[in-house]
DNA sequence: ATTATAAATGAACGTTAGTTCATAGTTTGG
DNA sequence: CCAAACTATGAACTAACGTTCATTTATAAT
């Protein structure tokens, strides 16, 4: 009796301004992924948050997992490209490739809680290719972090007995840690959240230097 | 037609022996959290695990929540003892105490995987005083780990400039590296549990001791 | 042996999930 | 200004969920 298509461009500003449809799917869908996990969200507080009905959203994804796929993947390559430039930006150095990147990568997990901690911890609810390609994207990262220390222990700034299989379980702690900050951080408290992401690069850097204990053998 | 129950104690053993039916839904309900996390296992999956039919869960539980409760608190107990006596066992040094607490607690993770992961990552499904009890029991277990840390940082034995919340955030990171360690390792893997706990205790003692890089302000 | 208790069954209940669809209103392009 | 392409609606569908229950069988106690 009443359906209100709205316009696809949306009225940009006004009082009555809305963003496009998808959009705004999007968001609501990150905010409930973070606050419920993906499988006790339904389609319906879905769409209800955003002012739609259930039907509509298909319009736009053509199931509950093509969205979190979408926002997924839309993080994994935010995140990529934040650390890429993070690494580039810390020249030939290890230790400051290192810090760097785990520095935007903490940042990134702050700054964006919501999406991150989607990507990085529901992706478990992919099935098949999608969730593939998200495993796929998470080890790059990994690797990119792996390589890094690698060449720190190889140039002799970083701690020498560490192994190689020892400097996976390394970066996989590092970027664990990263992310469960997205779950316990939060934007108000005293702590920013620059000042956070230089604590954890600062961990990092403590953790691989050259000096002190050497590693336990294994 | 054919309703046939079990022993309560079970034939202890020869060709038919079955251990006590709570016990058997407790371990297959584990298994199952683990691999497909709670809200996605189903009451008929565990049960059919079991060789049992849904309703007879109901005899040993009053519902999906209270199953998820004992298995979490059995595990947040067991990992209490764990690491309190491993605190005990470092003597006075802050350091022996914190690298035992930290061996103690990874070690638990990776012998215990699936019911210290369901633990520490599907409480947020308890309800209630359930859930309360339980994010008591893990900020206990955080006040420890922070105690020995600020007591080591008193005693001029670990970094002095780590400001009170840079301990907890310090304690969070290494609480969670362990926790999500509990995911990836692999019981068959070439480096053995007690190789990755000592790792991560390795990595614990370099992050808080004296000397090196002095933490970022803030 | 008899009785009381505990435990398992299989069918059922009420809900709610993701998804589909015919319909109707809106926007766009020629 | 008309037609084609979009998009939202609201109702419906199927499936599966957690849970309950009357009933039946096994065990324990007297």
């Amino acid at each position: 009796m009443k359906p209100k298509p709205q316009s696809r461009r949306g009225d940009a500003f006004g009082p009555n301004s809305r963003t496009d449809a998808r959009d705004r799917i999007l968001e609501a869908a990150v905010n409930l992924f973070f606050e419920h996990g993906f499988v006790s969200t339904t389609i319906r507080q879905i769409t209800t948050a955003c002012g739609l009905t259930p039907g509509a959203l298909y319009n736009h994804f053509k199931s509950k997992e093509e969205l979190l796929l979408a926002i997924a993947l839309d993080a994994q390559t935010r995140v990529w490209d934040c650390v890429s430039s993070a690494r580039e930006a810390g020249g030939a150095d290890p230790a400051a490739q290192l810090s760097n990147m785990v520095r935007a990568f903490v940042l990134f997990h702050l700054t964006h809680q919501r999406a991150a901690l989607t990507a990085s911890s529901e992706y478990r609810w992919l099935s098949g290719n999608d969730r593939k390609r998200n495993i796929a994207n998470r080890r790059r990262l990994r690797s990119a972090f792996a390589e890094v220390v690698q060449s720190g222990v190889n140039a002799g700034v970083f701690e020498s007995g560490l192994s190689p299989s020892q400097i996976n379980i390394v970066v996989m702690s590092l970027l664990n840690m990263g992310i469960r900050a997205a779950r316990w951080y939060e934007p108000g408290a005293a702590q920013s959240a620059e000042a956070v992401a230089d604590l954890h690069a600062w961990m990092a850097v403590r953790i691989v230097s050259a000096g002190g204990a050497p590693p336990p053998t294994g």
